[in-house]
DNA sequence: ATCTTTGTTAACCGTTTGGTTAAACCTTAT
DNA sequence: ATAAGGTTTAACCAAACGGTTAACAAAGAT
């Protein structure tokens, strides 16, 4: 990632854009307030992408598209479930430890506004389930799991994988945690998650 | 919960308020909106609240007022650990599905403003942990669970729960459901969160 | 050197926003 | 009847907002 002070201006209004939109949300941010955090003026704001709306809209597709990889990667490569899973697992809460506001971006921006995403989901590359579904059906087959449906495997992953990020000060809030003892929980969790779903569908 | 055409005035605001509060947070909703939603003048918020930041506070008190007992059930109740997250899930599951609205509202305003959180859990009889961690710690020395630890389980609970609420819109696209095929996934988690949980930690 | 295009700024504009005000409207006690 | 209290309304206000404009500066092109 390029240093802000040597990027051309757009980049620097992109950066700042991302701050303060993953931040405040974009009901809560001010325009104001980006071009204050990129150091230029409010109006080359407009100069170069219209209109808050469109600003956003950059903003939030350059953030899903560096968490639709991710995706793709326990749907649609060729390792086993286990692999998949243990993975998956590592590797997510590696990537989102260093982009902590990213998560509750995208989902609180898809809540606000479905019409919009439903939009981003016909132009990305989405990611489908059913690779993953039918291999979880020949695992099952194949005697190296028990009994699983592959749609709540999917969801439960997610959920285990994504949720703490998602509700921080609630889980430090309700486990009496600060931010040191939240970031060993989640360093925890690196093989916790993964053992766990493992444990609970391995035969 | 009575009908709104027979509540005072200053039910009627709650009410409203709450409505358009949780579809569109604090930044989002419009004083005007919450008084046509309630069929009143606008001046009569500011009679009976003050301003939006206090009526916001009197519903995000009351929807938390609901949550919180949910918890305590799981952390403080006596039945065994088998029994809590057979019931916590089964019960959190039908309640949230009575008020879809509530997790993600809760959480997006928790993660808004960690301050005014932090002044709620002063006041209100705030749940704790270390009932439930010794408990599952008794559990693990009588050979009832694997080794567990109390911490994680309980944030693997909260998620497994929670997420699928939180994360509608993602969940419906990545599994291409529509309405009807997320509610029936929905009422399967109710025995398929807690069959996996008990599935990875019972002995 | 001068023209043209691109980048940048301060000042401005119309609208929306949360909040106020003063007058009117009930209800009820005397 | 009427005075007093709380309740409700339309009209209003200042501030904040997203967005525009016109003038200016920098950089290339001829």
């Amino acid at each position: 990632m390029a240093n802000p002070k040597t990027q051309d201006t757009e980049g620097q209004i992109l950066d700042a854009a991302q701050e303060v939109f993953q931040k405040k949300g974009m009901d809560g941010a001010r325009m104001q307030e980006i071009a204050d955090q990129a150091g230029i003026n409010k109006a080359m704001l407009h100069y170069y992408y219209r209109s808050k709306q469109l600003l956003f809209e950059a903003v939030f597709s350059k953030a899903f598209a560096l968490l639709a990889p991710q995706m793709n990667k326990i749907l649609n490569d060729d390792s086993s479930i286990e692999e998949k899973v243990k993975n998956f697992t590592h590797n997510y809460i590696s990537f989102i430890s260093k982009h902590p506001y990213l998560p509750n971006f995208i989902i609180q921006e898809m809540n606000r506004n479905p019409n919009f995403f439903e939009k981003l989901q016909q132009n990305t590359a989405f990611p489908t389930l059913e690779k993953f579904n039918k291999q979880v059906g020949l695992e099952v087959e194949q005697g190296i799991l028990k009994p699983t449906d592959g749609k709540q495997l999917f969801v439960h992953i997610l959920s285990l994988n994504i949720f703490p990020f998602v509700a921080t000060p609630l889980i430090k809030a309700l486990l009496g945690v600060d931010e040191t003892g939240f970031n060993d929980l989640i360093e925890e969790r690196k093989t916790a998650v993964s053992n766990f779903i493992i444990e609970s569908i391995k035969k």
